[in-house]
DNA sequence: TGCCCGTCTGTAAACGTTTGCATCCCTGGG
DNA sequence: CCCAGGGATGCAAACGTTTACAGACGGGCA
């Protein structure tokens, strides 16, 4: 406990910088005026402003933030959820939230699920994390699949990414139909026999994401008159090394595919490898599509759905930042446009 | 200004919660006591503290954390700056830097440094952003090119990732000796003309980190008496395309090499497509070694020398809190142990 | 028995802002 | 000339904790 109270850092605060006290006193106003004046309120004689303005840089004060959100009743933070981050889209996502953030005087609290009892410990005790925020941004965390009203459960103003929730705000793509697109995409080109490598439910996160791209893909079949061959359907564990084993595994079928659509593009990365290694060319042999357009997908020539995942964070930020200002809640659906690169080509 | 007050959360705000006042009142004690009880502290009788603490559970009690900010005169908040937000290191930092503080009560502050700029503005007012935190974690932000001591500058505990600094704890690698020994295993192999495909400069982030590395490249090639050719060594811009660039112009030149060791493993990404688009066969035709030891690494089977980075972050976010609670500066040089795959072989 | 000391508890003053309300002054219209 | 009204300012009460300090109480020891 001493040593708490006697750390380094209590040392350095105890130093006390100047407060709008100071100011007050230098300039012979009251801490209200000094308050309004360094707020840029109305109300405040210009000269008056111009000589707390003057005497803050002097004096080389800076705002304590603790006490202002005291008063004020306001966190001037914003919760951010993100759930496996080991993975590219929650960084990315965070990555655009935080641009935003970061000139609008928020801060940002980030409550990251790794494990699969993240979720469900968040869940439990959200209450405290809504405590210290003044709104918050669910990256697929999926909530909706157990509660249905935000506004209730949280308390405060939300926006989902990538699920949608009443009474929240929400950033969503279509998955069902970007999947479907990319079959066609792999229709057009003339094949026939077409592989899906998919993501499997995680553990502790009730996602409906891989069904919707399952049935896009099977939606994409059906509309062209192909057979619907559950063989090739194959797990790749949302991960390179999945999809890897994956493409072996179609490739040991009796009638293997010419052409193969993975739900990432962490998996397609995978496929993409172990086609090299069994001596399949790319696209020559076999065309590979993606979902993602992950940071890699460009360098490696990866055909894919682009979800653009830092422009729908900083959408987000934006929205969470209206809602707190009062704006009414919306929806919002992300384009998922087909990114043609060297992956795919024509049926051979 | 009337928007803000009467918003959706200073609405919530105001349904004011329950406060350690009304447990004092409940239980009959002094909020002095119940704020005792309630974080734990000694002289407290264990039968009040469990009437505290069940009347805390029965009004559903939640702390109010900017108040105890502002009274305590600690932030609870733990600053992390970090550049490049866009690239793969200083995102697993942070998993590994919040995996700690999400369990010990700190907040996290990010401050990110995407544009060149931001550097420069951040260290031009680092003081409202010390004001707010208990602690600052640096991840590769290269103050010690400009500024020598951390004490005074941030004036809080300050451990950096990545650099030395007077008066900072710090977690390093050594760049020189890491790259030596990626030289010497291609050496070892066999292969005596080494491309090296390097990462420039960025603009306004002083890291010494290239020339070191390339200083370990030549020291491997010197002691191996290998000559060292200056043609061999091409700019990849730190990215997957630049990395595939680069490999072209190494094949380019009169006397190509067998072998690469690309500053990062997205580079070396890069290299391994263009290598393939070439016809080459890795490791068969080249050897390629990369630096990182990234995500998608083991995957695409690529041998590296692995920087453990969140393990760094990890440790750099335990050691900021130490030094908060008075423990001394320390220096840790993380190991960085090469990590065999299959894209090295013989010199054929 | 008296004293000291350690445990437990309460009182009240911070912490540095924000903000509702009251006040004063000045200007312009009737 | 008076009064209404609005701009500019000050006063003081929050905001919800933490913590220094002072008492009260009881037990062990001389």
């Amino acid at each position: 406990m001493d040593e708490l109270a006697g750390g380094i850092s209590s040392r350095a605060v105890a130093n006390s910088r100047p407060t709008i006290k100071d100011i007050a006193r230098v300039t012979g106003v009251s801490v209200a005026t000094v308050s309004r004046a360094l707020r840029d309120l109305p109300y405040v004689a210009p000269a008056t402003r111009s000589r707390v303005v003057e005497a803050a840089a002097e004096l080389e004060y800076e705002a304590h933030p603790q006490a202002a959100r005291l008063a004020s009743g306001r966190a001037w933070t914003i919760g951010v959820v993100a759930p496996q981050f080991g993975t590219w889209f929650p960084f990315r996502a965070l990555g655009g939230i935080n641009s935003v953030f970061a000139q609008s005087g928020y801060d940002l609290l980030i409550s990251m699920m790794t494990s699969p009892g993240d979720r469900r410990r968040f869940l439990a005790d959200a209450r405290s994390f809504c405590r210290r925020v003044d709104g918050i941004v669910l990256i697929d965390t999926f909530v909706s699949v157990e509660r249905d009203s935000a506004e209730a459960f949280f308390d405060r103003p939300v926006v989902a990414v990538g699920e949608q929730l009443e009474g929240a705000s929400s950033i969503t793509i279509d998955n069902r139909l970007a999947a479907r697109r990319a079959g066609e995409h792999l229709i057009e080109l003339g094949h026939e026999r077409i592989g899906l490598v998919a993501g499997p439910h995680l553990p502790g996160l009730p996602t409906p994401v891989p069904e919707q791209r399952h049935l896009g893909y099977v939606d994409a079949l059906r509309a062209a008159g192909l057979p619907v061959d559950p063989e090739l359907v194959v797990d790749g564990e949302w991960t390179a090394a999945g999809g890897a084993v994956a493409l072996s595994r179609l490739l040991e079928g009796a009638n293997p595919p010419t052409a193969v659509f993975c739900m990432s593009d962490e998996m397609a990365f995978g496929v993409l490898r172990a086609a090299a290694r069994s001596g399949l060319a790319v696209p020559g042999d076999l065309s590979v599509i993606g979902f993602d357009d992950h940071d890699l997908a460009g360098a490696l020539g990866l055909t894919t759905m682009r979800q653009a995942v830092d422009e729908m964070g900083v959408r987000a930020a934006e929205t969470v930042m209206g809602l707190i200002d009062g704006e009414p809640v919306a929806n919002l659906t992300w384009d998922v446009p087909l990114i043609v690169r060297e992956t795919t080509a024509e049926a051979g």
